[in-house]
DNA sequence: AGAATTATACCAACCGGTCGGTATTTTTTG
DNA sequence: CAAAAAATACCGACCGGTTGGTATAATTCT
């Protein structure tokens, strides 16, 4: 049957999952995943080519469901700014229901340091927020919301910003509430970015 | 003679300085570390404990270079956001010579991540930039140079810039000028940050 | 039955660390 | 000063244990 099979697939990527952000990619064996997704072996590498597939197809998973959040959080905003916060919002959002398990992103930036296949697959979204965020910049000089301002330089600022607390975030996840440091954070950017009312 | 074992001891530390960047240290094998340094095992584990302390010592020289990196720099600023942007251009010249091996930087932190010891050296700097950047801006809001704006969060998103571009900087290492895209960003949020001449 | 899926047993490679012993330098002694 | 003793620095074979991966048998589903 298709059904089983694929429960222990997913069986397997989720105690991957948490096994990773707990210990680290090498530190957790193939057999400490299969136990803890109460499997054996040979279904493993049924489902798996290798470890490192088993990642990868993670990784997927996990940035694909990063994107469906943003995609509906940035539809219905009335103005530049307003856009850029609502962005900022859903981000600490997310990453706030997942603070527990955040060093999985550490995890991701070093594969993908050393695979290139995995550096594609990690490195698209920042490439696409960034120009993402630059048209949206340039939307809003143009129609006079924004000083003038360099768009491309402003957003990378922002993503430059996302990361940094990000990384703070993993390091430091109960001394500060990140959501709300997301938003000051933010916010001070953007009144520092508008044009002033003439 | 002390001489001879310091050289090992140095020959050690840079031989593995470059394989921890190059390969990671979990793939980095001691013996491979000795091969590549010209000197035994005995001789590895006569100077380190354990790969674990070389990795530590091998972190602190690191930071403690960075430092003094910084200190010579903040020395003759004219004004605060001078201040600033000097910093900024030290980290980002300082960081610009070790481009190649900027990925050690990933696993101090992964290593952080797991191992308080590592966390205590890794985390002290960012905190202590925190600390005084936040004092340099309140002291550009007192003389009347900067806006007012609320001086932590302005501090932080500093340190997030920093931590930013340093990321984006390990995982495109050619693709841009980082020194120059550090200056813009810096410069682009002082001008934001600046009392306009009244 | 037979194809798909899961379980068990096993392997070869590797790795951090140890250890008995050797070479070299420094200190003590006659 | 030189011989002897001690301390320091280094060598490389070796070990216990672990790991990713495989081969093959058992089971389950259609």
């Amino acid at each position: 049957m298709q059904i089983r099979s694929a429960e222990t697939k997913s069986q397997i990527i989720g105690a991957a999952y948490l096994l990773f952000a707990q210990t680290g990619y090498d530190a957790t064996g193939v057999a400490e995943i299969c136990q803890a997704a109460g499997v054996s072996k040979g279904a493993f590498y049924y489902h798996f080519p290798s470890k490192q597939a088993l990642f990868l197809e993670l990784m997927e998973n996990w940035l694909a469901e990063l994107d469906r959040g943003f995609e509906q959080s940035i539809q219905d905003a009335q103005s530049v700014p307003e856009a850029i916060e609502q962005m900022a919002s859903t981000a600490a959002k997310t990453l706030q229901s997942e603070r527990a398990h955040l060093s999985i992103i550490l995890e991701f930036w070093r594969q993908a340091y050393r695979d290139p296949a995995v550096w594609q697959y990690a490195s698209a979204p920042y490439r696409r927020y960034h120009r993402y965020l630059t048209t949206l910049i340039q939307q809003g000089i143009s129609d006079g919301t924004l000083r003038k301002i360099n768009p491309e330089v402003a957003a990378r600022v922002f993503v430059s910003l996302a990361l940094g607390l990000l990384m703070q975030a993993i390091f430091d996840p109960q001394e500060v509430d990140w959501e709300q440091e997301t938003q000051q954070s933010v916010r001070l950017l953007l009144n520092a970015f508008v044009e002033e009312a003439s």
